[in-house]
Formats: C-alpha cells, sequence, structure tokens
DNA sequence: CGATTTTCCGTACGTTGTACGAGAATAGAG
DNA sequence: CTCTATTCTCGTACAACGTACGGAAAATCG
C-alpha cells in the first residue's frame, strides 16, 4: 500500500524526499530529510517567489510540543496547523506528507541527545550511557518509542547521533553490519523497557483499567492452569525504582555481550 | 485522547471487555477476550434472541488473513466485514471496537506458539527455543511486532504461552516481576529483530527507496562529518543468513544473562 | 399467538490525510 | 514603473476511516 501510494503520487515522490536548508520544497530527484548543515553555502537556492511564511523547524516544534502534551494521536495536520498559524495545506510546503513530519519530530528531539562526556573508550560503559540518554529523551518524549517503532529517521540529529554509538561500539571490532546491529538492538531494548515503564506507571494513574486487568487476571491465574502465572503476580510489589530497574537490566545485557 | 474516548463510550466500556463462548456481545461487569475453556460448562448463556451468523473466531481468522496478505493497514472494518460476508456494523457484536479486534488477532496466532518439545530445565536452552519460536510466528506474520509494539494482549493464547516462559525461567530462581519483564523484554528483543529482517528484505525487494537512501547515506558519509558511518556502510555485504544473525545475536543476549 | 430478546446491518456523522487549483506575494526583465 | 515568471498560501473537496443510532429480522418463551 505504501509502496503503491508512493508509485502512483505527484512525480518524483517515489525516492526522493526534501531538502533544502529549511524554506518550502524543491522537486526533483532529491533526498531525505535535509542532512545540510544549517548555514551551509550549498543551495540557498529560490530567489524568486513568494516567501515562506514558516518553517520546517517552527512546524516540526509545534508538532512535537503537541505531542508532548498530548500523545501522538493528538498529532494531526489540521492541529499543526493551528498551532502555527498557518492553513492546513501550507504545511505540505514543508513536508511532503505526514509520515515525513513524525520523522522530523524524531530527529528533531534526537537533537536533545546530546553526550555529557567524551567516551572513555571502555565501550560497555560508553553504551551504557548512551543507553541511558536514550531512555531519558523518551521519558521527555513518551510517544518516541511508538514513532520509532514504526518508522526510522535518517535525519541529521539522527544519523550524528548514531555516528556517536559507532564510535563507542569502535573497540569491539565487530564488523560495520554488526555495530550497525548492535546500536538497532540496543535502541529497541530501551525504547521496549521504556514502553513497559510508561504502561506501568500508566496503569497507576488509571485504577479502574488496571484493577480490571487484575482481577481478570486473578481469575485465570485462579483456575489452576497458571501456576507459575499464579505465583508471578502474587510476588510482591517491587520496590525498586524504575530507573534501578532499567540499570540492572541494561548492565546484564551489555555486560553480557561478548565480543567474538 | 483514548481515556476520554473509553471514559465517555456507552456503558460500562470503560473497565469491561468480553467474554462468552464465541457469540456476540454480553454486557455487565466482564472481563478481557474470553478465556474460557472452549468447551467450558461456564456460562452457555443467551437462550433467546436471534442465532450468531458468525463467530469471532471467524472474523479474527479472516482479519488475520488480511494482515497477511496486505499488512495491518489493510485490516479496516469495512474489508474484514466483506471478507466474512457480513455488514460493518455486525462485527460489532463481537469485538466492542477495532483494537479489540487486533488483540483478537495478536492472541489468535499466539495460539501457533505452540512448544515442539518439552522444556530441557537448562532456562538458557529453553528460552532460545522460546525465542526462535516467537521470530518463526513474526516472520509467518509480519504485521505482528507492530501489533505488538502498541498493544498487548492477556488472551488465553498469550497467557498459555506466557506460562509456559514462566515456566522455563523456574530455574532462573529470580521473582515474579524480573520474570516477567525477562519475558517482556525478550519479545522485544525478537520484534526488534525481526522488524530489521523485515526492513531489510523489503529493501531488497524494492530497489528504488533502497537505492535512494543508499545514495543519500553516501552523500553524508562522504562530508567527513561521519567517518565511523562511512567505514560501517563501505563494509562488503554480510555473507551470514539472516537466521544465522538472529542466532548469533540471540545467543550472546540470553548467554550474557547471569542470574545474580 | 404476541412479547421479549438478541443479532443484523443500512444510514449517517465526525474526523482523518491530502489532491487540486485559484489567488497572493516576490523578484527579475524591459 | 509594468509585465511576467516563480513560489508559497490555503479554501474547498473528496475518499476512507471508526463507529453511534435505530429499525428490521430472527429466535425463544409464555
Amino acid at each position: 500500500m505504501a509502496t503503491t501510494a508512493a508509485l502512483s503520487d505527484r512525480s518524483t515522490k517515489t525516492v526522493t524526499r526534501e531538502d533544502g536548508s529549511g524554506t518550502p520544497g524543491r522537486d526533483p530527484q532529491q533526498l531525505w530529510l535535509n542532512h545540510q548543515q544549517p548555514q551551509s553555502q550549498a543551495q540557498p537556492r529560490a530567489r524568486r517567489g513568494r516567501k515562506p511564511a514558516f518553517s520546517r523547524e517552527a512546524i516540526t516544534t509545534a508538532a512535537v510540543a503537541l505531542a508532548d502534551a498530548e500523545g501522538l494521536e493528538a498529532v494531526t495536520m489540521r492541529r499543526v496547523a493551528a498551532q502555527v498559524g498557518a492553513g492546513v495545506m501550507s504545511l505540505y510546503s514543508y513536508a511532503p506528507d505526514k509520515d515525513t513530519l513524525l520523522e522530523l519530530m524524531v530527529d528533531h528531539v534526537s537533537g536533545e541527545l546530546t553526550p555529557s562526556a567524551a567516551l572513555t573508550g571502555d565501550w560497555r560503559t560508553d553504551l551504557k550511557t548512551i543507553a541511558h540518554l536514550q531512555r531519558a529523551n523518551m521519558l521527555r518524549h513518551p510517544w518516541l518509542p511508538t514513532a520509532l517503532s514504526t518508522r526510522r529517521s535518517l535525519g541529521p540529529n539522527t544519523l550524528a547521533f548514531l555516528e556517536h554509538a559507532l564510535t563507542a561500539l569502535r573497540p569491539t571490532g565487530l564488523d560495520g553490519a554488526a555495530k550497525l546491529e548492535v546500536f538497532a538492538q540496543l535502541t529497541a531494548f530501551v525504547a521496549g523497557h521504556v514502553t513497559h515503564e510508561l504502561t506501568q506507571a500508566a496503569a497507576a494513574g488509571s485504577p479502574d483499567r488496571a484493577a480490571a486487568e487484575a482481577r481478570y487476571l486473578a481469575t485465570v491465574a485462579a483456575d489452576g492452569h497458571h501456576p507459575e502465572l499464579a505465583e508471578a503476580l502474587s510476588a510482591p510489589a517491587r520496590p525498586l525504582t524504575p530507573e534501578a530497574t532499567f540499570t540492572r537490566f541494561l548492565n546484564r545485557l551489555i555486560d553480557g555481550l561478548g565480543t567474538d
């Protein structure tokens, strides 16, 4: 479906994306999210027509704010447009479709992933730091795990962080593909864990749903066919903070990784 | 939004779900997806009105077939209805909303997760077997990782498999919460990996998109700011089968898990 | 038989992403 | 300055979605 749509679209949409310094759309055989340096002399094109009234940056920021405040499903083209004071269709001058806008959002918040300290050279330590950075970012933007699970961004911020991670993995001696995969897996792990955390937190927030679920599980556990589940559920509530639990699992995961 | 919707809905929808042997909806303070044993004498209720023309099972099966053939986004109420020969609104006698239908789908395919052999008692070996089962299922139903990332099912098949996994984890001596979390993480890991696999496979299938992406990444790599990325990308294509790669990562992950 | 209950489903509504194209703003050419 | 080419803005419109509503249809009970 995605492929079909892409192929039947206006013009060269199949393969291209966007480009340019933040101003509205260009046309032909171009690339992904703009990876140009902001002040690059590369292509300050477009010297003729009307001036852009908005910017990709402003639109993306508005979309992120919306998602932060009300969740991913609140991010509709109409609401984003309203937020920036634009007409709905004006957004399409800055991103060819909603999916691209989501990619832009992901890349935008990836900009907050600034390593606070230099790499230590011990890849395990460095990977743990990276994972903690990612977790913090996902907690700040709870929609991120969901957005990442479907999509993947190749924007400048995302790539910068990827570069950082690859550097951290250099001492492992793994080959390129393996390093990429380790990073992907680490990200998936963090996303999975944060999703779990958020679910638990949400359950604590709305007692109705959680209680009904607990009651149901109690029923199941009581039927005698699920002894292990019964036992697991009857355990006392864990006293650890989410942070501590995360660290424990992360350490297990990373310390266990061989280098072979 | 989700919360609001749930709370403002018709009646007891907030907390309850569905129940019954596969026939259309009952009413009050009931539980989740039906976890009754198929032939249980429990509640064969409803002796009065019109006979159901369809079944939850049939509808779920149709939805799964649709998702298998055309992807998750092809699963619309209209198309599912057409598939089973029902009117659109008839589906709502069998599942209160689309999200529930998706949960039913997840549980349905979880029914294919039948352990082929008994547990060995070595939890690492058993976990690996479990992970391979999950991977096979996700490859068979490529929409599963996506569906799982948002939702989680507590249907009978899902719970049966969870019970199996908990049993496998018994020798670890972990407490209940930890076992649940290990299982969740393992599932997330497999889902992440399969997503990666499928993405790569899809890229190989549609050269346009992949080529554009590669061209773009080459540009980025050439800018000199991403030396590690450049190196990682220049590595020769991996000669390993996806299966082998998965096994390698899985072994690393599981062998590394301590028991502390 | 009528009354009651349950399921079936046509119609309709609100919301979504976005195609289309008329009109406004800008810049260069004459 | 005017003319024209270019670029962006955005009102309107449409198809597709999930699903609320409620009458018709079928099954059971008295």
